[in-house]
DNA sequence: TGATAGTAGTGATTGTATTCACAATGTTAT
DNA sequence: ATAACATTGTGAATACAATCACTACTATCA
């Protein structure tokens, strides 16, 4: 389970992988075969094969993977088999809208508390608990044991709001303001950035 | 301006280059070297000069680039020189907070109709236009000139909502149902989950 | 039971992307 | 004017990722 010698490209796959087979398990499906799970995911079997064997032997030849057992597998490898406490940095518009997103929690990523700059926010209650001040960053971190940061405030002040969350360990980052950000190596950093995506489909439609 | 012999990647990464040299110009920077921009973006000086001689050569020995003509020769690349109409398929929690997401329309991306597949829906008003049903969409889609959807249906009802589109000669999706969408090779489709962010996050976590 | 078909796992191969390293050229300082 | 320095653009080299192709095994059916 050495993160290190599995490229970064087969973990960006697994969670594919994961929800797949979800889908297929509550759709009654007991054994599935890369062919399957490939045509499914629009890539080819010799790939999810691959991939998987960077980590074990999953499936039986001749027959598949079962399901259930793969699922579990995958789940465990990707640190999925607890859950995960958040806090979110920004409650405008954005924050909002992240708070109140119902698909975190039923994949074990739990919003636990909330934070902003802005002392006119602070106090104000949102989805369920009370707005705090930047100055409660460090105790609450880690009175509630969390690891992941959701940044959610304007791009001028997000790469300050990084550092802050990474001086106060949090070594996961899902960063939603439009920035290149800076950060160390040891954190792992994924952007959400809907205008990108945008930006480079246009080369293609034009 | 063969879109086909330029990697994907490197396409994927000339926003990038987009919004860095934005803010270089934002900030009062008349020229950049590749050694700069990497170092704003962490990356390497070379990566960078090698994505951009696919495209031309933009840059001055001895002295760098110049920012204001770099960018906008890649706008021009990606086809951001013009605006592109979108629609939105879906005016639940999601859609309602895509419409008013400020980001989209300084880019030049801008959404000029919202559908809705539940009849409740329809008829009701928001961010300036009415919500329109699913059989209109064909007419609009013809009529205002739209070359991208914006999906944000629940997943159950995303992938018949991706091929209605596709079926409606749109090109370029961008889909924020968390599913593995089947698209034709013709059709370019990017996915914001960050639930699957998250997912792979993790991995490096434990 | 034996023959046939299906599938996983994986070393070898091919293909793709990144990095190196250097010639060519421009800039700056004296 | 000249020397010292900075930087691009790019062929070559390296590193990395995807695919192939085959063996070993399992399941199925006549």
């Amino acid at each position: 389970m050495d993160s290190f010698d599995v490229p970064e490209v087969v973990v960006l796959r697994l969670p594919l992988y994961v929800r797949a087979l979800s889908q297929l398990r509550d759709g009654g499906t007991d054994v599935v075969s890369s062919q399957q799970l490939g045509s499914l995911l629009q890539m080819t079997p010799a790939q999810i094969r691959k991939d998987l064997s960077y980590f074990g032997r999953f499936g039986k030849q001749g027959r598949g993977y079962n399901v259930r057992f793969l699922l579990q597998e995958l789940r465990e490898i990707l640190g999925l088999d607890r859950e995960w406490n958040a806090c979110i940095i920004g409650v405008g518009r954005l924050g909002h809208a992240i708070i109140n997103y119902p698909g975190f929690s039923p994949e074990g990523f739990k919003i636990v508390a909330a934070f902003d700059g802005d002392p006119e926010q602070v106090g104000t209650s949102i989805g369920g608990f009370k707005v705090r001040p930047m100055s409660d960053l460090a105790e609450v971190v880690a009175e509630m044991n969390i690891s992941i940061g959701i940044v959610a405030v304007p791009a001028s002040q997000a790469q300050e709001v990084i550092e802050r969350l990474i001086k106060n360990n949090i070594k996961g980052i899902l960063n939603y303001a439009p920035i290149a950000p800076q950060v160390p190596m040891n954190t792992v950093i994924r952007n959400i950035d809907p205008v990108l995506s945008l930006q480079s489909m246009t080369f293609y439609l034009r």
